[in-house]
DNA sequence: TATGAATGAGGGTTCATTCAT
DNA sequence: CATGAATGAACCCTCATTCAT
């Protein structure tokens, strides 16, 4: 009940391009890029990104926010498949996907430089739940072993992240594998390929 | 001839200090902090931090260096220890506390702020000869999985020590088990409790 | 030529309410407010304001008139009282009381932010002529001294309203008192208690 | 014993440039006047004003501070002078004079722009007690009225040297005749010139 | 005509680096 | 050589004013 009326069309449009603006950026070079940049890229002056988000941490907030909702979405369509283990580990992968593709919320996962717990506290705890539910499902299924909790799993996604985005495109994939295989119950690893 | 005559005692004091003023400071606050707040703790102008390491960066490389040298020597007085992958797992675990205690180490390693391989190539390079050696004599003890390499490796101790860091105190060491668990060979994993 | 129709009935009464508005948040906050907050108060965008006021100072001049002539219009009515020296005093009262109901006044007529004598010299130079009238008329019954001009006496209203306001509650109209008292001729002056 | 050694001349220069420029400059347009300015007008970089002086409220403060202590050893010095009531008078008088040729310390005291009486606590106090001496030595001597205290003694100081101000050069010192002569007990006016 | 989004020129402040003392 | 003062390029953010809708 905020407004009146159906904000403008062109508006809109700004506010999208530079959301999609930020995020490329943000995502390709890190939290550190000056807010002028973003808004010279975007083709707008930098009170219009301001307009929009009143700091530049509620930009990056509304970036993550958007990017760990869907995040949250797909946790929950996943929890209704059929295998939990499986549900599981496709999960860990899909979030290790968006992690490597956006090194900006990789900072941010991993601390430095916004404190995305604080700014992005209602999509994080719905992301923790949506997580914990999951995890939950795979260890009653034996498929996850019993002594990590949800941030435990949070942290090691993040890392996987962040440690695959550092090695670049050779062996891909192979440090999720690795901590996916730790995460299984002893007795429970995958055979060798 | 870059030099015509040895250094005089109390170049070689101050730096020395500097060296381990900024190596307290960069892994207590992070990378972020001003030079003139290392000069200031370590009672020097900002000008002999200067004379001593030509910019920031070189500063923070020549911490990382000492402390990757350190660190590789460990790897190799362990590399003719008796059992390769109990040498090979010590070692990764003494690299992860390194790493906890240091966030400015921590930060680098996640590729915030310097791009440690290209200022340290030359240490890096023989850790990671180092760190070969120790993990090929553990592959072919069969206490290390072979789809893995030193690079890898490394990702996987510099992810370790941000993510226990990012976790706190609770669980400690959690995510070191499951990622050390994850190495091991199909068949190898330890057995719980 | 600057309008060929009469005004529409909702200009006028946006423009009502603009000024009405302003001249709430100008007494209340002072002249630093923001337009787009004057804007928002008044329930019409930004453009709407400079619709009707070519500029910010524009607006408060309006405003600064509005006020000016209505007290014009109170010197003028109190010219024709009874007593030349009451008259004098009462309206010396009244304008305090308006300089210090009003923040913005104040600051304009203090010289902070606005020149009102060179934006609204029409209106002020009236109020110059009905101070006059006043003036001369207490000054020739004996109730003002002869060494001050309309000029002065504005100046001591306006630093009136500024002194009280600045003291704030405590001794009420001291400060008024003491300039009145200043203003008589020697030996008419107000007997203690 | 912040020190331990003297400071350097050229540093002591700059300091002194800069408090020099920046009384001018905030005498002459106010406390408005952006810190590049004052940099450039005193030939240093921004960054030397801040390295003298933390923000900018605390140039200012400093410079009110230096202008109020000034003050303050006057009217200690003429405390002991023989006559109370031309003490009084004669410092009334000096301080209305500086602040007419201040419009910085102008705006201060009719605090517009910052909040001297919290950032100069201290001088402010000890101006306020040196002047509290004078004005009970005058009152006891039956040279000014009962009925006033310093507080609004020193807003009348003030106020004369905003109003003198604006008045400009006709008919000097006119406001501060009248507001002295209204603070003389009744009967006690001067004689009319 | 009304709206309110867009603009962009500053403003205060920080800090890596240089240079006079 | 050491010192620490000076520099100046950024950075984040505000707001009077303009202009597309």
């Amino acid at each position: 009940m905020t407004s009146g009326r159906p904000p403008r069309a062109d508006a809109l449009r700004n506010r999208a391009r530079v959301l999609e603006v930020a995020h490329e950026v943000f995502a390709a070079e890190g939290l550190s890029v000056p807010i002028d940049e973003i808004a010279r890229r975007a083709g707008v002056g930098a009170g219009t990104v301001y307009r929009h988000f009143p700091t530049k941490d509620a930009l990056f907030t509304a970036i993550v926010v958007a990017r760990i909702d869907r995040i949250s979405a797909r946790a929950r369509s996943l929890a209704t498949a059929g295998d939990p283990g499986q549900a599981f580990f496709d999960f860990f992968a899909y979030m290790v996907a968006e992690g490597i593709a956006n090194k900006g919320l990789g900072e941010a996962l991993a601390g430095a430089g916004v404190d995305v717990e604080a700014l992005a506290a209602a999509s994080d705890q719905e992301l923790q739940r949506a997580l914990a539910d999951l995890l939950t499902r795979a260890q009653r299924a034996g498929a996850v072993r019993d002594d990590v909790g949800p941030r435990e799993v949070k942290a090691l996604m993040g890392g996987c992240a962040t440690m695959e985005r550092q090695l670049g495109a050779s062996a891909p994939g192979r440090i999720t594998t690795i901590t996916c295989d730790g995460l299984r119950p002893p007795g429970a690893r995958t055979p060798p390929g």
